[in-house]
DNA sequence: AGCACGCCGACT
DNA sequence: GTCGGCGTGCTC
């Protein structure tokens, strides 16, 4: 018997093993298959094959009882000839399903296109004698009967909607004979989009009879002489022109109405590409075009130099690019990238979010033209899907990308470049939990590529493994044109308070600067990262605050919406009128969020253009582009906003970046607090000054003095990473050590905490070489309903602390199920 | 995940 | 007495 091995669409699952039928020839790896799954058929993917003498099957069950019950079943059907995932791309999520201690099915769920899953429906339908016998059921049985008379095909997942213990109801009915379920597959093997399109045949072409052709026809005529592609049949209909008349005309002879595969473009309607100059290129120069004429600094050209010798070795090389903000990475990249595909090598560009940083992604479009793919999640399912496909035909030699581009299906990778590689967007999550970047060092060992992480504030992780010789550091210390850093002043806010009172939000520095930014007509960015008008809704009698019901946090007000909303679940009240306890009427609003600024700005300066971006704004898809484009244009002058505002674009207009609370998140219990403060603040003071006109930073904090707030106004990285690094070795938090944090769900508070309590003693005992600490409740202890204990485990082998821990967790199933693992989190909460 | 089994509280 | 809630187990 020929065994293989498969990935199946199941959380927490190993490979499965199943049997090649006689009659079907082996699958390759990487191809999908369907199998059979307890009572579902669904889609895998082979991920290992081989003969009865292969090692495959040791993970069939041994005892003779469980032999009984599952021997290993046939696969169904093969539904690809060619492996569908690259063999590379199938190594790669085996080693992300093992290294972060999910399925593999997970894993390989992660590198798979859309729609590229096909499962099994279960439908039902009434027979004949079930209608006959109708009327003499009773209950259940009867009821069911009745929802399917008629003779209608109904899917059992719909049924089950409705009726609840529908399963044993049908299966008995079926017993009987009164029903028949049918288990027909949904979806399709190929998800590409066809379109009509009409051409002109050799007699449209010549000879028309002209006379019997209606007004619309022979205006569809002329459209066709004009265009020997052809014509969409949507296009006509956009025309006026139906449908119907090109069927007509084809019925004639005249017209050919052929289906053609296209293509879901996503560059067709981006004006990005116009729009906005790369953030690392200066001013001055008008785009991708003026690349060619772009003379390195000697500094790039160094870094260059090293690189493409590098690359050119072809073999696993990995080096961080520590560039200060406004240091020409992009430049870089690019050169790089056109020096590996002239090599006949592939790229994969990584960045963080593609909405927030189009720059990276138009001038590698302008630089590569049509070799170039994009795969991010705002593309449609459609859009991701022709993208991967261009790019599984090996159309495409360079991707540009989001975390989920590490799996790409690429060929012959002899480049990987990870953009911003602090950058915490690169770390899913949920299931799989895997940081794109560590992904992509793993992707570019295997496929002797080189792989440059770039960023102005370098992870700890990522200086730490320069700094032990394991990625090469490559520094560039000046900007181009040797613009000088933004000029940044602290506010201590504590002084603030004592002078101006305690509900000054902003201070006398940030709006004396505004005005004189404004008197000049030039624009000024506000950050603020937290959304909302206010934080805390309180009673001035009892002292009780609005509360999630669901979450352990404070409902934020949304004073433009008039409801308190949570950030975790989504849950909101309309504002209330009186405390819902003691019905007292004083309620007061306490803390405020970035809908509060643009209000008060607005109060402040009556006459200027002020817009505001964060997640409560930019809702619709695009938005944000659009806004942006609006403030690169200079029709507006002041912007506010969170994080979202604080990346990517290149404002040369803005001169002025303030920072209304610098310390927000320095209060939260998570241990790369500072670390991430201190990229913000520096991330942003780099948006400062970045024309011809010197920038200026103004930081509102209440802890001038903090290492985090002092090192990123001087935008030193060097004294930060020494002093973040002793912190986090005091602590033993990574980088000095392996950290796994698991959460335990439950019910009830005690629960959780016992369960988690549980696992804590199971890794205790007999122990090993690490460290266990907790149960503790969860910072956030009480999430969408849920209460949340977590235990920490620290120690330098990462390998024998996750083992551990499954063969714990592989002993108690139904712990398991509400247990999180998360190796190498990147918050804690 | 999805499906089934099995065991306890509220209905005919 | 049955119905149906969800806690637990299993998927080659």
């Amino acid at each position: 018997v020929r065994l293989i091995a498969v990935a199946v669409p199941v959380p927490g699952l190993g490979p499965l093993t199943y049997t090649v039928p006689d009659g079907l020839t082996d699958p390759p790896v990487g191809a999908r298959v369907l199998v059979p799954l307890g009572k579902r058929v669904v889609t895998g993917v082979v991920t290992e094959i081989g003969g009865p003498a292969s090692e495959i099957g040791k993970d069939l069950p041994t005892s003779d009882v469980r032999a009984s019950i599952s021997a290993p079943k046939p696969l169904i059907d093969i539904l690809d000839g060619d492996a569908f995932l690259p063999a590379p791309v199938v190594q790669l999520a085996s080693w992300v399903a093992d290294y972060y201690a999910c399925g593999l099915g997970e894993a390989i769920a992660a590198a798979m296109p859309p729609r590229a899953w096909i499962e099994s429906e279960r439908h039902a339908r009434i027979t004949d004698a079930g209608e006959a016998w109708l009327l003499r059921e009773r209950r259940a049985r009867r009821d069911v009967l009745q929802r399917l008379s008629g003779g209608r095909v109904v899917s059992v997942a719909a049924l089950a909607k409705s009726v609840t213990g529908v399963h044993a109801v049908l299966a008995s009915l079926q017993k009987d004979g009164l029903v028949d379920l049918t288990q027909p597959l949904k979806g399709a093997a190929d998800a590409s989009r066809a379109v009509r399109v009409a051409t002109l045949t050799a007699q449209g072409t010549d000879d028309l009879p002209e006379a019997r052709l209606g007004a619309r026809q022979q205006q569809a005529i002329e459209l066709l002489r004009a265009a020997p592609d052809g014509i969409t049949l949507a296009d006509f209909a956009r025309n006026d022109i139906p449908a119907e008349s090109l069927e007509r005309l084809a019925k004639l002879g005249l017209v050919r109405i052929e289906r053609r595969r296209v293509e879901r473009d996503p560059f067709g309607a981006s004006y990005v590409a116009q729009t906005f100059r790369p953030a690392d290129e200066p001013a001055g120069e008008t785009g991708p075009k003026a690349c060619a004429a772009y003379v390195l600094t000697s500094e790039q050209q160094a870094a260059f130099e090293t690189l493409a010798a590098r690359a050119a070795n072809r073999a696993y090389h990995a080096a961080l690019l520590h560039g200060v903000t406004g240091s020409g990475k992009t430049e870089i990249y690019l050169r790089l990238a056109r020096a590996v595909r002239e090599a006949g090598r592939s790229v994969l560009l990584m960045v963080p979010e593609i909405a927030l940083t189009p720059a990276v992604a138009a001038i590698f479009r302008a630089a590569f033209g049509a070799r170039v793919a994009i795969q991010h999640s705002g593309l449609s399912e459609g859009e991701r899907y022709d993208q991967w496909q261009r790019i599984r035909r090996g159309d495409v030699d360079v991707v540009v990308g989001t975390r989920s581009a590490v799996f790409t299906p690429l060929a012959d990778l002899g480049l990987i470049v990870v953009d911003e590689e602090h950058d915490g967007s690169y770390k899913q999550e949920e299931s799989p939990r895997y940081h794109g970047r560590d992904v992509a060092v793993v992707r570019a060992r295997a496929a002797g590529a080189l792989v440059v992480l770039g960023s102005a504030t370098p992870s700890l992780e990522s200086y730490a493994n320069a700094k032990a010789g394991r990625y090469e550091l490559i520094v560039l210390k000046r900007r181009v044109l040797d613009r000088a850093m933004a000029d940044v002043q602290i506010v201590d806010m504590r002084q603030e308070y004592a002078t101006e009172g305690p509900d000054v939000i902003l201070s006398r520095a940030l709006r004396a600067s505004l005005a004189a930014r404004l008197e000049r007509g030039e624009q000024a960015m506000v950050l603020l990262n937290r959304r909302g008008f206010a934080t805390v809704v309180f009673c001035r009698e009892c002292g009780e605050t609005l509360e999630c019901p669901n979450c352990s946090v404070s409902l934020t007000v949304h004073k433009a919406a008039h409801r308190a909303r949570c950030h975790y679940c989504n849950h909101s009240v309309l504002l209330p009128k009186q405390c819902g306890k003691c019905r007292g009427p004083f309620l007061e609003q306490l803390g405020f969020g970035t809908e509060r600024i643009e209000h008060d700005l607005r109060a402040l300066f009556p006459q200027a253009r002020v817009a505001r971006v964060d997640r409560d704004t930019m809702r619709r898809r695009g938005a944000i582009d659009a806004l942006l484009a609006t403030f690169a244009a200079g029709d507006l002058d002041v912007l506010v906003g969170t994080q979202m505002i604080a990346k990517g674009h290149d404002f040369p207009r803005v001169t002025l970046v303030g920072v209304i609370s610098a310390d927000v998140g320095l209060g939260l219990a998570d241990f790369r607090a500072a670390e991430r403060t201190f990229q913000l603040l520096t991330q942003v003071a780099g948006r400062s000054g970045r024309g011809e006109r010197p920038g200026e930073a103004i930081v509102q904090t209440l802890y001038p003095n903090h290492y985090s707030i002092r090192h990123a106004c001087r935008q030193d990285y060097e004294a930060f990473y020494d002093d973040e690094l002793r912190f986090r070795q005091g602590m033993r938090y990574p980088p000095s050590v392996a950290l796994i944090n698991v959460v335990v769900k439950a019910r009830a508070r005690a629960a959780a905490m016992d369960d988690a309590g549980a696992i804590a003693d199971a890794m205790r005992n007999p122990g090993g070489p690490w460290k266990v600490l907790g149960p503790a409740p969860a910072p956030l202890g009480r999430l969408k309903g849920e209460h949340r204990a977590q235990i920490f485990i620290k120690g330098t082998q990462r390998n024998a602390m996750r083992k551990a821990l499954l063969t714990v967790l592989d002993g108690r199933p139904e712990l398991k199920r509400r247990t999180i693992v998360d190796v190498d989190p990147m918050s804690v909460l």
